[in-house]
DNA sequence: AAATAAATGTCAATAGTGCTGACATAAATT
DNA sequence: AATTTATGTCAGCACTATTGACATTTATTT
């Protein structure tokens, strides 16, 4: 079995999850924030029904945490154009100024731990991730273009 | 910003822990008790402390956890030999069991993605979890003997 | 030997974040 | 006109974590 694989595994994302968990607090958020956050900066006008399928929560459960947000003024929803009963999500410029200021800590640990590693480190790290992934979620990687750097 | 990574590494490790969920709930159980079979299973005999310290709970909260594995049947607890006060934790052979069956789809998945890089993927991928860990907590991997594939 | 500290266990109250069920509204589709 | 879809909201429940307080047993210190 490969327990070592497992158990860093945890270790690793449990210390990477870790580095935004004390700015998050401070702002009465968790990590639900933090996620929601990092999706609609890396697609700015996905529908909710999208966020609902990637985050695999139930629409309560992201109501509360939107609404959070939305009421902080870190996100506006805007009225979908070809479809208007969509709420289309996006960062405001102060959603993305505390998205950034989260993610530093988790930038600065992934760039050095990939950079302690041998050429195409990279890819293999993250060839690895798509090859831990549901097949039937590989689609959503695509969509949210998350496997481009491995296309090539 | 290192978007891929980070979304990627999030996908990978939901859909790694996710492999277990069914089979917990069907005996009342959740992740916390997968880490504690886990860990108990990778180092038989650690005591109470160290688990708290690895898992980053409070005594009250794995006490429940702890209480549930051993109440049936998974986990017992050996009074210690130098030191009387300390409670060591083993699995039962119905605990390895139960660990071997939650652990099979992980495995399978873990392989299978190490299988499809290139030669020495494993090796990379496990230098860029070591990279990840806090380095204070790196002490703790070698404790583990996580680290042991890495050192030669 | 007595006092203190450490390892563990337990009781009680609280919080965060997920859940289900039910219902409402607006807009699109049939 | 009827139905379906996308979203929102209310209410209650469950799990898992939290903190604080206190007890027991054993080890260590004075």
């Amino acid at each position: 079995m490969p327990l070592d694989v497992m158990g860093l595994f945890y270790f690793a994302y449990r210390d990477f999850v870790g580095d935004a968990d004390a700015l998050l607090e401070r702002q009465g958020f968790g990590r639900a924030h933090h996620r929601v956050l990092y999706f609609v900066n890396l697609k700015p006008g996905m529908p909710v029904a999208d966020l609902l399928d990637i985050l695999r929560i139930t629409k309560q459960s992201l109501a509360r945490v939107l609404r959070q947000l939305i009421d902080n003024g870190y996100i506006e929803q805007k009225t979908g154009d070809a479809d208007r009963r969509q709420r289309l999500l996006y960062a405001t410029d102060k959603g993305r100024r505390f998205f950034e200021v989260l993610s530093a800590t988790q930038t600065s640990r992934i760039e050095a731990a990939i950079a302690a590693l041998p050429p195409d480190g990279k890819r293999t790290v993250l060839r690895f991730f798509v090859g831990m992934v549901e097949p039937g979620d590989r689609p959503t990687l695509d969509r949210l273009k998350l496997t481009e750097d491995l296309s090539g």
